[in-house]
DNA sequence: TTGAAAGCGATACCAA
DNA sequence: TTGGTATCGCTTTCAA
């Protein structure tokens, strides 16, 4: 028990391998009284079929990789993980991970030992800025590369990104447009050729307070913190440092708004009543405190991204393989006219 | 190209196709000059061992299911998933991911058709209150079945468990040992035979204030709301409801624990000044907003069952295969004497 | 509608 | 140290 194969089943059931095979996979070859016998036997034998085995025969693997910054914890990684599931195990895929593909070693450990060679059906890689090199390198897989979130579309099949300058942008526009004057934008450093978003973010910012400038009467600017977990409290502390307490924020995550508007709070600055901060991402508790922001949808992205893979992988041609979308303003309650 | 095949390769090296596998698999049977040339003609050509051939040969299957409740981007569901994959990408195991087994359907569905039937090499069920009969049904995939947070032991081969009573027993004993007197358990509605952490939690701070009675004058209550996006609202409207308000709030999560103390705030109530509030999970945000809480590790849980499913797939019998690990109570900035 | 048999790509035993 | 070959479990063509 445990141990019955495809032969046993074929004696049980008084029929051939082959049949047992189309039992499960082709059943509409088969008589339905067949079929019936076969699938009991089946179940009572406890078989099933051998993905390994369909694999080996098939020349796929049924195997995707996905690739990605960091770890799976992080709300955009999980996100992108659940929507690429959400389409792949029903296509009856396995998402074999890779995380950390950031260091200078991890990465040049994986793209040159290439694991994956071989071993999956697709690539995925999620949001971080590889190197055209390294693209070069996943080339030789020969299979589909979709990206999330990249750089550039060179060399990949397909991709589906954010737009972050023009999120960032649009809402900061908002806020000059509420008639704000003093506009700061918290921002922990970026780290070099990883965090594109990051930096295309500030860019957004900083390209619509220039373009306001010669309308408004404007007081804005960065103010950069370093990297690490007291990234908040370092933001908070430059904040109350300033000789004038702003009437905006404007945040390149919600990890930065939320417990920055909590923190405020104690330290008498009340939003929307005193000042308004946006936020970027509507990731978890955005919804729940309130917090105004920016809302991307990673979970879509994985999905689109999967969705693309499987059709690249049945061969189809894409109508649009490189897709860009749009973050979407979400209003919700630490936004308010300027009142000065 | 990208079509080499170990013929290929083994034809292009000058060796048979045995010397080529064992240049991968048992490099210590190969002359060092013999098996540098394959590599490297095995690396020009984008060659890499099958993993579905060797899957196939070996009777192994190189995956292991995950099973779940919910999603994986429930932050519990996601730490598990995250500390699994940590020793089972290394060990060469990828993760195939069953998400939702909640639903009666889906329940029903998974376990009489068992799609993993003879297709993993191990199982791992992550909290959620599976039934006697499902351990059953599982059982018959005859591979290691291994769980995190189930209810009973009974049927699996190994577990990981956090004491979920205890730890809220915990909690409020902390909160009681504070001087707290008037102390309410807000607590969202669990759903029968599936939150087994819930009821368990509810049940530890009941028996804490009972044991308690006899020697303080304390006034407790379970505060019930029922589930849904707006369990955070409906609790601060109860408890803002209440005659008197409480000195001292026991939350079943953070996820209760965190809005509930920014909100009050805006109503006047302040911690740890007006009242002390204590979390469950220590999960994001708990640190930054210096939150008090009991910890538990989902992380460290995953990587323990996985690193007892990897013991039992080599055929080992466990010293410990149960294992139960106790929440940590983690003393931030929300909880303070009682000073009435 | 069903059966026989070749073949997918590796592994490991047995020989050399 | 290396090579030949049977074998893992299934799919699929061809024949019956």
């Amino acid at each position: 028990m445990g141990k019955a194969d495809i032969h046993d089943v074929a004696k049980a059931a008084g029929v051939s391998i082959s049949t047992v095979s189309r039992a499960f996979t082709r059943p509409e070859l088969v008589s339905a009284k067949t079929r019936a016998k076969v699938l009991a036997v089946a179940d009572q034998l406890d078989f099933n079929i051998s993905r390994s085995a369909t694999a080996l025969k098939s020349g796929r693997t049924n195997r995707v990789a996905l690739l990605m910054n960091e770890s799976i914890t992080s709300w955009f990684n999980t996100q992108v993980f659940a929507g690429l599931e959400s389409a792949m195990h029903p296509a009856g895929y396995d998402i074999s991970l890779f995380q950390h593909i950031d260091t200078a070693e991890n990465r040049r450990d994986f793209f040159t030992n290439l694991p994956i060679r071989r071993n999956v059906d697709a690539v995925v890689v999620a949001s971080f800025a590889i190197d055209p090199h390294e693209v070069e390198q996943l080339r030789r897989i020969h299979v589909p590369i979709v990206g999330i979130n990249i750089p550039s579309d060179e060399g990949f099949d397909a991709s589906v990104s954010i737009d972050d300058e023009e999120g960032m942008r649009k809402a900061t526009q908002h806020l000059i447009g509420l008639g704000h004057h003093r506009i700061v934008y918290p921002c922990s450093e970026a780290v070099k050729n990883l965090d594109a978003s990051i930096d295309a973010r500030t860019r957004g910012f900083v390209r619509a307070c220039e373009e306001a400038e010669d309308r408004h009467d404007i007081d804005w600017r960065v103010l950069t913190v370093p990297r690490g977990p007291e990234f908040v409290d370092s933001a908070l502390a430059a904040l109350l440092a300033l000789d004038e307490f702003p009437d905006a924020i404007c945040c390149q995550m919600d990890m930065m708004a939320i417990p920055l508007m909590v923190k405020l709070e104690r330290y008498g600055h009340r939003t929307p009543r005193d000042y308004s901060i946006i936020g970027f991402d509507d990731s978890p508790y955005a919804d729940t405190l309130n917090l105004t922001t920016m809302r991307q949808d990673p979970y879509a992205m994985g999905r689109k991204a999967a969705l693309k893979a499987l059709d690249l992988m049945q061969g189809k041609t894409l109508e649009t393989p490189h897709e860009t979308v749009e973050a979407q303003l979400v209003l919700r309650g630490t936004d308010a006219p300027y009142h000065g």
